[in-house]
DNA sequence: CATTGATTTGCATATTTATACATGATAGGT
DNA sequence: ACCTATCATGTATAAATATGCAAATCAATG
């Protein structure tokens, strides 16, 4: 894990978020390529999962055309917050978290209770539209900062998302 | 046009909002199966169109299982009101739009406008969730006044729905 | 009520997406 | 280092969805 960006699973999805907000994605075989043109070298299967992870959708858009898109994510924020997170990324001292559209503000806001509270080994939170950026105490801390956020997330929350 | 309800098109998307809304379907043959059931024998393909046309699309909910859900209308809202209705249906006095869930007030907002103008020959509305029932000024007015709804909302919002 | 143009639908099929299963990779525990 | 469990992925295929085309239906008009 670690390093900035190389590891497969987690930023493979992080780029797919851009790529559907740019909204090039129209199926999945479109998206194979895409990724493939930035190193990814996926099958439409591990696609198919992918999009599914992230909570896309694929539906027309106001010029009738099809595109992958992300669906109103009011429903499941309400009862699980675990459903907002789409990855955890992270480097040196820091930890990078991905969420749909509109919530990382929201997931933010839950971390910061967190490192309130001592529960998360972090020093502070700043959070865009879809990504946090957590920063450690340690230098070298990002990493488990990381798999801290996952558990804190997943045990304050009744599902575990898949 | 006109009577009450058993013309297909229209009232057929009407129920299919129900459907959809109470989380009933699953896939298009769900949706072909349950129209059965109330007496509308369509196929699969006139089910794809339909559910084409309500801006309807298939992700998973929460527990992880296919439904078909509605996409935020958010996007198409805020430049062209026409996406905003679905279907128009008329009865004697009475017209009667359909628009996606949570759109009825915004939509019925324009309408009223409309009244206000002496642009739409009716004398008022009501909007619950997703319907909207506009009455026509004569006893036999509502399947004109239906028209002048589509012809109003269409004019004054750029492109005009498939 | 015949004609024309537009709309809706079904049929058949192409396209797209999901998934059972097998395999390789990864992390933890001893 | 080995074993085991979990996870990620590809392959092959099943399942689901979209669509070209022709037939049917409907609306409007003379």
């Amino acid at each position: 894990m670690s390093k900035l960006n190389i590891d497969s699973a987690a930023s493979r999805k992080s780029l797919i978020i851009e790529l559907i907000e740019n909204g090039a994605i129209h199926s999945q075989s479109d998206l194979v390529k895409a990724l493939s043109k930035n190193g990814y070298k996926v099958t439409q299967a591990t696609a198919s999962r992918d999009l599914e992870d992230l909570g896309a959708v694929r539906g027309k858009d106001a010029a009738g055309i099809f595109r992958y898109q992300f669906i109103n994510e009011a429903n499941s924020t309400s009862s699980n917050l675990s459903n907002l997170i789409l990855a955890i990324d992270s480097s040196a001292n820091l930890a990078v978290v991905k969420t749909p559209p509109g919530a990382a503000q929201l997931l933010a806001a839950a971390l910061d209770k967190g490192i309130k509270n001592g529960k998360l080994p972090g020093i502070g939170t700043i959070a865009g539209d879809d990504t946090i950026i957590i920063v450690a105490k340690s230098a070298t801390g990002g990493n488990a900062l990381g798999k801290s956020i996952d558990r804190f997330i997943s045990e304050n929350n009744s599902k575990r998302v898949k």
